[in-house]
Order: structure tokens, then C-alpha cells, then sequence
RNA sequence: GGCCACGUGGCGGAGUGGUUACGCAACGGUCUGCAAAACCGUGUACUCCGGUUCAAUUCCGGACGUGGCCUCCA
């Protein structure tokens, strides 16, 4: 199977065995994650999601043969953002800002885990803090300097573009470019508008930190190029974000890490999700349409959120809409309920379905992934449509047998049960994850009896009326040939 | 103003130089006390205008539209 990934570098698919110092035994993934200063929303939940299932993805491609895959997601917590927050909780409670910020950040840190956990995303092998690496950022600084790719200029160390000849090639834009159109404020203190931030000055209200250039905090940029080098070395294979990122941002990495690394590539492949709507309109706090994941998970379910991410491909631009999830809700009740009804699953051992992981392999396509899964559901659909030969075999599902009448082979069913629970597990869902039923077992099972009794006297009445109960307290009754089954309704 | 992406059936959403994506919804049917679920079957598409080609939804150019980046942003 091989693996062709988007790279915006290069702005076709590479295959990533075929990139030079390619090391199958040593996979490595950077993606930014979260500035850490307030609950997060919906389309930061995209790229968790995302390379998350890229992650699972190259577990299973290259960790079989004892390979290893390193992921390693940041946590951004020096930020100005960050800071202005700090300064009105230290304002308003009387602390040290420096408190202040450690509380906001470590707050707002364990939410986001817990978000991003309730998606179904597995922790990432390293979730590096800023703070923690302020002393490999500095030490970069300094390379920066004595090697001629940085200037201090009151107070600030900055970047200077002109010394990178390559500036601007991840975003495909010349220097000229993007001077011309620039809306940037030009500091008096840069050489070039395009120059960036390593290093800038704190004051007293300010969180800073000692350096060579005074008490100062690192520009946005430097964090992820020093956490990089630090965890994953010089040059590793993925760098993934949100497509906003691609400029300044991971340019901005690309011009510091290479400069150190005399011109060693940061990454052998960049990927970049889309963005993400709301209804049809930009999400922003001002329209009012500001989803967070946090408000997100009190209505739907995390695999719900999470399938509905996976039905568009991580490219393209998404439509967040509440019919969309009800959709997708509808496909997974579907699906577990096939699952439920058909034999017993045990542990039955199958190679994973290798049209579903070709499509994931190319790209990520999860939307023909998810339709390959769709054949995996309807998979040779009995031609008999009689009545008789329905009930027989109508609860099966599942099976693998076109043409046939009568019984499907059991081991046909099981095979493609069985090639669909890991497919999923594939993309992180477990569709056979049970709901807390709103009604005790107990009763549920009394009044299904009591109801069947009914029924049997033909007391229809007094059944619907029993059905009708269980269904206000959020139990749906479905008598099927087998007798009475109940799920839990949403 | 500069740069970039996208425009597929009622809706969502893949893909392809010539052959059914897929799903949801809808419609018809089977089953059913009724319902739900399940199952069988059916229909509708590639923004517009040029060009290349035997053939374009698919390649090229233009128009219109939508979104993004250029400033913090997933």
C-alpha cells in the first residue's frame, strides 16, 4: 500500500516512501496545535481529527514490522493573547501575572485534552509546551545570529527574509510579491518589512524570560521549530496545520529551521487542512455562529462529531450544518445496528479491507473511504426480495453472497463484520460504543414484557401506550422477527 | 490591490478524457396489529462561454460566483 499525501510544497501527491531519508522504522509528525487561552471550537477540532486519523493511519502501515511513529502536537502557551487575559485575571484577582498565566494555560490546556479525547483522538507520543522549551528557543536564537540570518534591533531579535534565498517558497510567493501587496505596520526597526519576530522585550505586566537580549518572551514561530528539532531532529516527514498557517506561520518555521540546519528540509511533506463553515457563513463570534467542541458534545455524540468530519476530505472547504450531523448520526445508528444484529463477533481474524485503506492511502480520502464502508454494510444483498426469504435472512445483514436465496453463509457475514469494525477502528470509531440508557434496564425490560403480554392479548392500546412512555423517556421499542429489541433514542 | 482554492443530481460528497461513485432525503414495494427498524426497486448531475480532442463534468483560456491567505487565526 502506498502512501500518497498532498504536499504543499511540492502541490501534488508524494509518495512518501519514495522522498529522499525516508526511514519506514522511523515515521515522524509535527502538527501545531492550540494557543491555549480559551475553549476551542469546531474548526481547531479539524485538524485533531484529521491527522489523528493519519496518525492511526501510519501506525498501522509502517508499526506492524516494528517501526515506530512519533506524533508530536505542541501546546502553545506564550502567546499575547494569552497574556491580555492574564493581565486582567491578575488585575482582577491580584495575583502575579506570571500565576495568572500558568492557571489560564493549564486550565485551558486540560479542556482541550479532554475535547480532543471525547473526539475519539489518541494522545499524541509528545504534547510539548512552549514554556518548557524557552531555553532550546534562545539557544536557536543564537544560532540564528552568529550564522548571519537574524539582527537585534532594540530589544528584539528578528529574522532577516533577505538571507534566505528561498523565502516564500512553501506559499509560493516572491519577497517582491508579497512587499507590494503588504498591509503590514513596518516597525522602524526592521530591515526589511518582511523581517519576523525570534525575540521581543517584556515589561513588567508582560510574562518574560531571561536571555542574552533581556527579559523578553519568543515570537510566535521559533516555538515550533525548536520543539521540532528538539523531539523529532533536523528534518521529519510530516508537518501538518490548518491551511491558515501555511503563511507566515510555517514558512516562518521553514526559513528558521533550515537556516540552522544549513538548508536541511524541516519537512519532507507540509499538509494543510480546510476551513470549516458554519450553516453556509464564516464562523466567527461576532455572527454569533462560534461552535466550541465543549458546547458540541452536550447534543451529539464525540464518534458523531468526529464521522461527520471524516464525510468531506480534509481539503476541502466544510459546511458545519446540523443536518449534516443528523445525517451522520442516522449512518451510525444504521451501522451499529448491523452490527448488533448480526452473529456474534468474536475476534474473528481478518487482513484489513484493502480497498478501504487504498483510499485512505491516498490522501486521506476518508469520504471514499467511508463509501467503501458502505459496501462493506450492503455487501451482496440477497436477490431474493420475497417476503419469507426477507424474514430469514433480513436481520443478518451483512452479507457477501450476490445472487443468493436463502441463507447467506455465516462466514461470509462475519468476514465483512469483521472487515468493517477494524476499517473503522482504522478512522477511530467504534460504532458498537453503548449509550447509557435514560431508564433502568430493569424497567425496560419489565414494560417490554408487559407490552408483549398486551400484544399477545391484543391490547393493542395498551401496548402503544407502554411504547409510547418508554419513547418520552428516550427508548425506542422495534419488534422484529427475533421478538422485541430497544435503543436508545436521541 | 496581490496570491490561492473551489463551483457535481433536492441535499451532502468522491472521482474520472469515453463505462452505476457513495450516502441522506424522496418515490414505489415486501414485512408489520400499528409504528420503528430492516430489505428490494426507481429517478434526477457535473456554473456559464470559448478552445484542444473522434470524444470533456474531467485538459487549456475567459466570465460569473463562493471561500481563504497577504494582520492574530485550525
Amino acid at each position: 500500500m502506498t502512501l500518497r499525501l498532498y504536499n504543499t510544497l511540492t502541490r501534488r501527491k508524494d509518495a512518501l516512501e519514495e522522498l529522499p531519508g525516508f526511514d519506514p522504522n522511523n515515521v515522524r509528525m509535527y502538527v501545531c496545535g492550540p494557543t491555549v487561552y480559551d475553549y476551542a471550537h469546531i474548526g481547531n477540532a479539524r485538524p485533531v481529527i484529521v491527522f489523528d486519523v493519519l496518525y492511526r493511519l501510519l501506525k498501522h502501515l509502517y508499526e506492524k514490522d516494528g517501526g515506530k511513529v512519533t506524533y508530536v502536537r505542541n501546546i502553545t502557551d506564550i502567546d499575547d493573547k494569552i497574556n491580555a487575559r492574564a493581565a486582567e485575571t491578575a488585575a482582577a484577582k491580584g495575583i502575579p501575572v506570571e500565576q495568572a498565566r500558568a492557571e489560564i494555560t493549564a486550565a485551558t490546556a486540560q479542556q482541550y485534552m479532554d475535547d480532543v479525547a471525547a473526539l475519539g483522538c489518541l494522545p499524541p507520543d509528545e504534547t510539548p509546551r512552549a514554556t518548557e522549551y524557552v531555553g532550546q528557543m534562545i539557544a536557536m536564537i543564537e544560532r540564528l545570529v552568529a550564522a548571519g540570518n537574524a539582527y537585534v534591533a532594540e530589544g528584539h531579535v528578528l529574522f532577516d527574509v533577505s538571507s534566505k534565498s528561498d523565502y516564500g517558497k512553501l506559499a509560493r510567493r516572491s519577497l517582491d510579491e508579497m512587499m507590494a501587496g503588504a498591509r503590514v505596520e513596518v516597525a522602524p526597526y526592521k530591515k526589511n518589512p518582511m523581517d519576523f519576530v525570534l525575540w521581543k522585550p517584556s515589561d513588567a505586566t508582560t510574562p518574560g524570560w531571561p536571555s542574552p537580549w533581556g527579559r523578553g518572551r519568543p515570537g510566535w514561530h521559533i516555538e515550533c521549530s525548536a520543539m521540532g528539532e528538539a523531539l523529532l531532529g533536523e528534518t521529519f516527514d510530516i508537518h501538518g496545520g490548518g491551511i491558515d498557517l501555511m503563511f507566515p506561520h510555517h514558512e516562518n518555521e521553514i526559513a528558521q529551521s533550515e537556516s540552522v540546519h544549513h538548508g536541511h528540509p524541516l519537512a519532507r511533506i507540509w499538509m494543510h487542512n480546510g476551513f470549516l463553515q458554519v450553516e453556509g457563513e464564516k464562523m466567527a463570534k461576532s455572527l454569533g455562529n462560534f461552535i466550541t467542541i465543549r458546547d458540541l458534545l452536550k447534543d451529539w455524540p464525540g464518534e458523531v462529531l468526529r464521522f461527520n468530519m471524516l464525510r468531506t476530505h480534509y481539503r476541502q472547504p466544510i459546511d458545519w450544518t446540523e443536518q449534516s450531523l443528523q445525517e451522520s448520526e442516522r449512518i451510525l445508528a444504521r451501522w451499529r445496528n448491523r452490527l448488533l444484529s448480526a452473529p456474534a463477533y468474536d475476534g474473528c481474524k481478518v487482513d484489513m479491507d484493502e480497498a478501504f485503506c487504498a483510499h485512505l492511502s491516498d490522501d486521506l480520502n476518508t469520504p471514499a473511504a467511508i463509501s467503501r464502508l458502505h459496501e462493506l454494510f450492503n455487501a451482496g444483498h440477497w436477490a431474493d426480495t420475497t417476503a419469507k426469504a426477507n424474514e430469514q435472512i433480513g436481520s443478518f445483514g451483512f452479507g457477501n453472497v450476490p445472487g443468493v436465496t436463502g441463507f447467506i453463509d455465516e462466514s461470509d457475514v462475519l468476514v465483512n463484520k469483521a472487515k468493517a469494525v477494524a476499517a473503522l477502528a482504522l478512522i477511530g470509531i467504534d460504532p458498537l460504543v453503548e449509550r447509557e440508557p435514560p431508564v433502568a434496564m430493569e424497567e425496560i425490560d419489565a414494560q417490554v414484557a408487559a407490552r408483549n403480554a398486551a400484544r399477545k392479548a391484543k391490547d393493542f392500546k395498551e401496548a402503544d401506550r407502554i411504547r409510547d412512555e418508554l419513547l418520552a423517556k428516550g427508548i425506542v421499542l422495534k419488534d422484529g422477527p427475533a421478538g422485541t429489541t430497544w435503543e436508545v433514542k436521541r
